[in-house]
DNA sequence: AAAATCTGTATTATCTATAATACTAGTTTG
DNA sequence: CAAACTAGTATTATAGATAATACAGATTTT
């Protein structure tokens, strides 16, 4: 009984890509249960090492209980297209749909400060090159488990309007209305990216993991980004799930979200 | 004048991580311009390898023209977040803006087979379980260098309505909307994933590389899966953008996509 | 029953990364 | 100017990961 939850990597580097990139393929769905996996040394072969770090790779796997080796007959996939529960984030509320599906959540700030726009986010949300703006940096779990980094640029004049025990525990939005500002529009951007040793660290996975990335600018009625976020996401508990209808006739049909009908539906 | 195109990565395996863990932050614009990077002391420290590694990292960076070293000085980013052309998809229509764009977009089928659909995509599609798919794989390039890979799932009794011609030169939508088939409803799911062995060949990039990973499940009126795409793309050639807004009052007030206005249109 | 394929196990040479250095030459800061 | 950074350049010993092999035992296929 290993309640090790997919932290067994193995100690080679060249080991860790391989043992990572079939995590990957398991947890997202690319290999469900079944004969699937192919032998260790074609395995060895497609990757470009030898069959021993392949071996090493496998070992993880099969500590981590997703796999399933017998001799003679092959190595099987266990724990298939069962994740354990990934979170989605909600399309018209721009926030993760924790609540209502019984998720405890717990923010923790990482960092805190005060001080000049970094370049990038100056140029997105049209500030001053020398405005002073907030950073803040928090890790969201769910149920004991970090699924999110993010990190949140505010105007100082802005985020003077709420506390350093606001941000801990109340979404920035919600913050951010209550300070008085007019949300009008967002510019949402995904990504993918890798992991670098201090996020790996705050979110308990492995340096060079798979992460999505969203970045987002919120502005105000005036156009004046109020707010800037980086967000990175670990993709076996988080999932951006959009569904979609389609609408309008001839030359004009085209798609548009399915709000108030997420995942589950019956219909 | 190197025109290596980020293909400079160096040997060893280590190396290879904190180089496309630092290529990532840097393409990715969490660093921009100026005098960025923490000293080669530091870095190694915080990836947990020794300075030699760092140093083999960086040189592979440097050729490959993204950052700039001077003794005494540090190093600093060169290309910081200016993307060679960085392809967006559009929320509406499902597609590349690629045509819009004045790219040039070519297809390649690599493979191309019938055969029983795979468990994740019997069980997604709501198929029977020995039901026939057509299984097609193509990458698509945009002015020469690839940016996704695709692998389509459909019907087999659908997908004999048009060639594999058809495939290699045309979007699937239009093939289905071309053989009759009513398309009502579609449920995409963004994730992140690492690059295999296989498909980072076909991509042109290493092994072990970040992707966006994106899953498609595609009905028709009678609620029927006709398609199920598992796309992935490259993250330094290819955004999902979502420009929303937001609409309604009180409690009902929710984001919504903006459409009609993406970053450049003039519509 | 034989052949083929797979995991399990072991051994050894080689390659790689690391650590511990030392030193030079630029650059910035006090 | 001097002190304290930085990158650039080496060297060497050691520990560790990897590659290349070989063979035994289990399972499936022919």
């Amino acid at each position: 009984m290993h309640m090790n939850r997919g932290e067994m990597l193995p100690e080679g580097a060249k080991a860790q890509r391989v043992y990572l990139s079939l995590r990957d393929q398991i947890t997202g769905g690319s290999l469900s249960d079944g004969d699937s996996l192919p032998g260790e040394q074609r395995l060895a072969e497609t990757f470009g090492v030898s069959r021993v770090t392949v071996r090493r790779a496998l070992d993880a796997l099969a500590d981590d209980g997703l796999i399933e080796r017998r001799a003679g007959s092959g190595t099987r996939v266990r724990g298939g297209s069962a994740p354990d529960k990934p979170v989605a984030m909600n399309f018209t509320t721009l926030m993760p749909q924790l609540v209502e599906m019984g998720h405890s959540t717990t923010a923790r700030l990482l960092s805190f400060s005060y001080g000049p726009a970094p370049d990038f986010v100056a140029r997105a949300m049209d500030l001053a090159a020398d405005e002073d703006v907030q950073i803040a940096t928090r890790v969201r779990s769910a149920d004991g488990t970090p699924f999110s980094h993010l990190t949140t640029y505010v105007p100082a004049d802005i985020a003077r309007n709420y506390s350093e025990d606001d941000l801990a525990s109340q979404p920035l939005f919600a913050l951010l209305e209550r300070s008085g500002v007019k949300i009008e529009e967002a510019h949402q951007s995904v990504s993918a990216t890798l992991a670098g040793p201090e996020v790996a660290e705050a979110l308990g996975i492995a340096t060079g993991s798979a992460l999505l990335s969203l970045r987002r600018v919120v502005r105000d009625v005036n156009g004046k980004g109020v707010e800037y976020l980086a967000g990175l996401y670990r993709p076996d508990m988080f999932r951006l799930e959009m569904p979609l209808t389609r609408v309008g006739q001839g030359a004009a049909r085209h798609w548009e979200p399915a709000i108030g009908q997420d995942g589950e539906s019956a219909a």
